[in-house]
DNA sequence: TCGCAGATATTCT
DNA sequence: GAATATCTGCGAG
């Protein structure tokens, strides 16, 4: 009995992929190591009607995977230091991501902090510091998180829809999104 | 609290 | 060949 998150769940509209995403339990395993926590802070991506997109300039070698069926991880690397990690949605042909930003780790700590050299107050509250903890690298791009392999996803916590916080993307102030206000960043306090 | 250097894959000219 | 990027950590105030 799994609680595993079906490629279905993610074959939908970026926004409500993003939004049904919080209090989602995001598990890693490395070296026989469970490292596990629950997403707090989350962002959405489309394709060619979203500017802030890596996808909104049409397919390239790299954006590909955003292409793709849902369900896979999409990790780049970025700032020449920082790596990011995404979960491609929509379906296939039909660009879409939503950024993982943050999360609360719950299993695994000592070994979060190791690799994050010793940081113990921020472990995982920011995208690359995440990546860091999790020890998510470009190997682990193009992951089917549908099997539980290196990385994947189960059902989480109930949340209060209440407590979602909505807003507009870290560093977008502009971009209208298919013509609506683009409040595609998700939060849970 | 705030501002900026850091170091490289990818894309544009 | 050059510019840019879904950011973090550190050092100054």
């Amino acid at each position: 009995m799994t609680m595993v998150l079906p490629r279905n769940f993610y074959c939908q509209d970026s926004a409500t992929v993003a939004r049904h995403l919080l209090g989602k339990r995001l598990v890693r395993l490395v070296d026989g190591v469970l490292l596990a926590g629950f997403i707090r802070e989350v962002e959405a991506y489309f394709g060619e009607n979203d500017s802030a997109s890596h996808a909104a300039k049409g397919k390239t070698s790299r954006n590909a995977i955003m292409f793709g069926p849902a369900g896979y991880s999409y990790v780049y690397f970025i700032y020449g230091m920082h790596f990011m990690f995404n979960i491609v949605t929509e379906e296939e042909g039909c660009a879409g991501a939503v950024l993982i930003r943050s999360v609360f780790p719950t299993h695994g700590l000592a070994t979060m902090r190791q690799f994050r050299n010793g940081n113990k107050k921020h472990l995982a509250d920011g995208p690359a510091k995440l990546c860091q903890a999790l020890r998510i690298d470009a190997r682990l791009n193009h992951i089917d998180l549908t099997k539980q392999e290196k990385i994947w996803l189960e059902e989480g916590v109930l949340i209060d829809q209440t407590s979602i916080h909505m807003g507009s993307r870290i560093g977008i102030h502009y971009a209208l999104v298919k013509d609506q206000r683009a409040l595609l960043r998700f939060w849970l306090n």
